[in-house]
DNA sequence: ACAAAAGTGTTCATTCTACACCCATGG
DNA sequence: CCATGGGTGTAGAATGAACACTTTTGT
């Protein structure tokens, strides 16, 4: 049992603060996904108690020789497959009573996912399904809200920074890009004036083919330049969408 | 020794965990305050090893049946005697090896104090320091960059909202809230332009009283309408400076 | 030929920026 | 009477919001 040689540990020398408390530490993970123009949360039943069988983030303890922020990577890996994904820190939450299981700290963080990149059988092995925004059901212990807080931080970081392409396929439309911001904001957009303001950024490039699973008449796509990103990041440019 | 009270919560019945490992949890706070027309921060000589004796951030373990927020307010009640002071989560450090002592999560808080309300006796019992932000020497540990985050994200939340005022006394004058946003953002404003902006948010109140500590003349005091800005922040208002 | 989505420009209102001088007072 | 910081207005630029019609093509 892992407890034993955490207690082998917890008196061991180089442990200088053996007279403090311990907690559990897990982390939870927000998972975005975008599919069929609308903004979708991977969630799956829980399969541990208290809670069992209810409608849960993706998680896992933080092991003592884990950073936590590898601990979230480890468990995306586990449930999609996907390495090398937008990973980022959402929030602590610590409240003594949020978890009745014990007292378990949990670091949430949030990611982005291409929907057509992740491993279908994988994530349906593990009992895990993508829930449009709208239609979440109520879900275990504080994860609604992890995801109202993580949704608030995806916005206002979409606002400031193309992050949004991260939930896109490397080809991509202009209206596929709105349809996304769109999801996102939960808001209409008008389409020349997001056309104007996305090109005006100058960090896509248009290619010779089209997509034509959206209409008769096809729209042409386009690629994120990340070179060009980061160059203008370096020169202090602003991204506001 | 509260080892054992762990131990002994660890095994029992209520705790379905008890196969996964557990962590020290800490939580650190990033202290601003403003004086003397600088932007400075709270630290301390660190009092226990590891590295005993290094300019430190106020900080505490947070104990089993303590929320980690309150452990945090605890921490700023112990050493600036401070109740109800603007506190927030800046972000959880979960490297493995960022606390050579043992295995530690730490989560860490930003903080704004009006700097004439803090108890400046206890404040130096406790061996603490206010530090101007140019002049701060190396901290310990990973604290010179939970600085770094927290000052970003002061940056970015000051932008958008009216905090400024919490690091103000209850009556101030447009200038002296120009050199605190002076101070967060540090580069130059323009008098005019600064002070059409945050009279136009309408949530100041013009006193009748000058200040003329800043000058002969003296400057109108003026205070912050919390009723106001409530009211604005509902309906919806955006309040970027 | 028509339905359905892609693509394109202009005008107006608002906001941001830059900038220079007079005011009030204590010493 | 003068040095010091407080206080005010305006014009030009840039940005954001509203808005309607033509193009393409598969059926």
């Amino acid at each position: 049992m892992a407890l034993s040689s955490a207690s082998i540990a917890n008196n061991s020398n180089n442990d200088f603060y053996a007279d403090h408390e311990k907690l559990y530490v897990a982390t939870d993970c927000i998972v975005f996904g975008f599919d069929e123009g609308d903004l979708k949360l991977l969630i799956f039943k829980r399969r541990v108690e208290p809670d069992s069988g209810i409608w849960s983030l993706i998680g896992s303890f933080v092991q003592l020789d884990e950073d936590v922020n590898d601990a979230a990577r480890r468990v995306l890996k586990e449930i999609t497959g996907l390495d090398e994904i937008f990973l980022e820190q959402s929030k602590a939450y610590g409240k003594t009573d949020r978890d009745p299981g014990y007292r378990c700290l949990s670091v949430a963080h949030y990611a982005l996912i291409r929907i057509d990149d992740y491993d279908k059988e994988l994530v349906e092995s593990h009992g895990a399904y993508w829930y449009t925004l709208k239609d979440l059901p109520k879900l275990a212990l504080d994860h609604d809200q992890m995801v109202a807080d993580a949704l608030s931080k995806l916005r206002r970081k979409a606002r400031h920074q193309p992050i949004g392409f991260e939930l896109l396929p490397e080809k991509f439309t202009i209206p596929q890009l709105q349809q996304l911001y769109e999801g996102i904001y939960q808001r209409e957009l008008d389409p020349r004036n997001f056309r104007k303001k996305v090109l005006s950024l100058k960090v896509l490039v248009k290619l010779d083919e089209k997509d034509k699973s959206g209409s008769k008449r096809g729209a042409f796509l386009y690629r994120f330049d990340f070179e060009k990103y980061q160059e203008l990041l370096e020169s202090g440019y602003n991204f506001e969408i």
